[in-house]
Parts: C-alpha cells; structure tokens; sequence
DNA sequence: AATATTAGTTAACAGTGTTAACTGCATTGA
DNA sequence: TCAATGCAGTTAACACTGTTAACTAATATT
C-alpha cells in the first residue's frame, strides 16, 4: 500500500515547510540572525526535530542559495528577453545590466550567494541543466558578440570572467558600502558597464 | 608624580598586547575562530580581563583592520614606486597590479577589510592623513594619467571609482572562490587590468 | 592609617549549533 | 488481534559564543 509514498511526500513537504520558513526569516532578518531555534519557533516544532529532515544548518543553507539563484537565473534571461534589439553587443549589455540589476533588487541573496558563500555554487547548481547556468549565458552572449564582431575576438571565456569580475565588483561594492560618496547610482553603472564594453573592444 | 603617565603607557602596553595576540590568532587561525577567550588564553588572562581595555569584541576587530590596511597602503605605494616608468599610465597600471597582488598575498586581511567590513572603512581610515588613503591615491594617478592623455579625459572620481569595482571584482573573486575554473591567473589579471585601461582609453 | 580606586577574577546570562536519550504513536509481522 | 519494531518529535545537555555583574585583592590618594 501507498504508505511508503505517502510519507515521503510528507517529508517532502516538512522539508519545505522548513525552508520556507528559513527563507522568510532570511529575508526580514538577514541571514546571520536566523538561528535555528527561530526557524522551529515559526513553525511550532522544537529545534532539534529540524535534524530529522537536515543533516545541519549548512544543508538549510544549500536551500535558501539555490532559491536565490533560481531568481538569479530568471532576472538574468528576463534582462535578456525584454532587450528589443537583435543586435548581440545590446543583448550581452542588456546581461551586464540585469546582473547589476539583481544584486540592487536583492542585496541580501547577492550577499549570501556571492560574496558569503561563493565556494558553495558548485553544489547549488550542479542539479541544474547546464545550459541555464549563469557564467554559461554570459560565455555564450560573448560568444555571439565576438563572432558578430562587436567585440574583438579573444579567448571567450576569459573574456566572460573578466566581465563578471568587473560586474560582481561594482554590484558588491554599492552593496556592501551604500555609505561611500559614490557617483550618482545610474550614471556610475552606466559608465561602468560602457567601459567594460569598450575595454573588450 | 608621573604615575598617571605610566599607567597610562601600561595600559597603551596591555591594549597591544592584546591586539598582538589577536593579529597572531586571526593569521593561524582566521578571524571567525578568534573569540575572546582564545584571546584572553594567548596572553594569560581572564577573557573577561579584556574588556578593561577595549569595550567590546568590534573594538578589537577595528585595530585589526587597521593594521591590515597598512600593510595594504605599504602595498601600494611601494608597487608605484618599484615602477621605474615616469609615465602616468605604466605609474597607473602599476597601482592596479599593486592592488591585486595585495589580495593575493593577504587573502585573511584582504577579507576582512574589503569583503567583511567594508563598511568600517571610515572608521579604519579616519585617523590617517588624508593624502595617504588608497582611493585617494588611485584617483590622483587617474587624473594624472588624464592630463598626460593616456586616459581619455573623464570625471576622474567616477573613473577611479570603476576601477575600483573591476579591481575589487577579480581580486575578491580569486580570493573567494579559487576552485572555479579560472583562467591561467597571471594571464587572467593583465587580461583584466589592460581591458580596464582599455576602458577608459 | 583609613579610604577610594581599580585591575583582574569567577559566576552567570542569553544565545548559538548539535547530539543523546527518551516518549508515545503508527506501522508491521505473526 | 497482539506484541514488536520503527521513528517523529520531545527535553536535557554539551561545548561553544560575546558580554555583564559581583567580588577580591592590591595599589594610590587623602
């Protein structure tokens, strides 16, 4: 009989029950003031029983990084998708700008996923398709520009690093020093992005 | 009598003693394993013995930070200055290798002052004179180089702002995640900094 | 000499992630 | 149907964390 089933479909929704919960808490209280006793509290189970569906806290973790990628992923290719023009130098820039874009609108995942815990992306995204990964978007845009010739023809992929370099720095920087007497917000991305462009030219 | 100066220079002895022990733990150990009572071990007190001397935990990391960021500063002014070139823009580009290599042979400090506690930059650099902070330094070569006409003349604030992020972008990336499949590195970083320069040529 | 100051101590609080031992209920096998 | 097993969820506890309060003992001031 069923059982079996049913109660790994219970399991299955505790799991989610649980990350849910950690996912609102992370996001109205930051990430490092999630404890676990605040993540059982909110769903009326002691802390402990939390260990019976995750091995420890980093596996809560995995999750909520992966529920950041995913939004992530669906900026990215939405940045991409309202870009009107065919032209492939305006879909890469319309990349740059979403990715900018994302950390602006979420600062805490940006944080979380990219500068906090970096070294884990191997493991959030191994179970993705590989077409959909983000550096894989942006080494294929470059790709498209290079052979278009918008963009001079280097090694691609070192090409596709050094932008995400140059993206990440500016996106953690406004991030995680608002406070510093930077150049008016649109017109300091604007600038960055064109450089980055014609330093790739 | 002077017994208030020297008890005022014992306690100016305990206080770096104190910061001694912590600069020592946070090398060996990183700074997330550093508590007050290893502190407090290392030196033969009490942990609560500590705060006598500075009022709380962050105290401590502030003397830290800035103890990195003048190894830091030393980084880059003598990265200029082994530069044999007079040209404003070999001077320049000097500065933006002085930059990362800092990143790469400090990745702890680099870390903590750039990554962990950015925001406490302020704070760290207050004290200093003015014409020795590092974003000062950048930008006046920045404009140095733009009167040269080595740059193309650009708000030199904003312009050294942007390179800021892209340094910042490659050398907290190496450092955060150095199992990525990077490029060969020293390939990688004059990639990055001649299309920075490129950028804004 | 009596008093006040204070460096450094121990005990304690409130919090953290996590493990061990236990309870009581649900499913299983005879 | 009844005993046996498995296991979800509990409480207690451990080893930590930063930090405060109360105390001791030695020093400095009057």
């Amino acid at each position: 009989m069923g059982t079996k089933e049913r109660r790994k479909r219970e399991i299955e929704e505790m799991r989610l029950e649980i990350i849910e919960a950690a996912v609102q808490l992370f996001l109205t209280d930051g990430y490092e003031n999630v404890s676990m006793r605040k993540i059982a509290q909110q769903i009326d189970y002691s802390a402990t029983a939390i260990y019976k569906y995750f091995a420890n806290k980093e596996e809560i973790l995995i999750h909520l990084l992966k529920h950041g990628y995913a939004i992530f992923l669906t900026c990215l290719k939405e940045g991409v998708a309202d870009c009107k023009s065919r032209n492939p130098g305006e879909r890469l820039k319309a990349s740059l700008y979403a990715y900018i874009d994302f950390g602006l609108k979420h600062p805490e995942y940006y944080r979380l996923i990219f500068v906090e815990n970096l070294h884990q992306l191997q493991k959030v995204m191994t179970e993705e398709d590989d077409r959909v990964r983000g550096f894989v978007l942006l080494t294929e845009m470059v790709m498209a520009a290079m052979n278009e010739g918008v963009l001079k023809k280097h090694d691609a992929h070192m090409a596709a690093q050094s932008l995400w370099a140059s993206l990440h720095g500016i996106t953690s920087l406004l991030i995680t020093f608002p406070d510093f007497h930077w150049h008016e917000k649109e017109g300091f991305i604007d600038f960055q992005v064109n450089s980055m462009i014609k330093g790739l030219t």
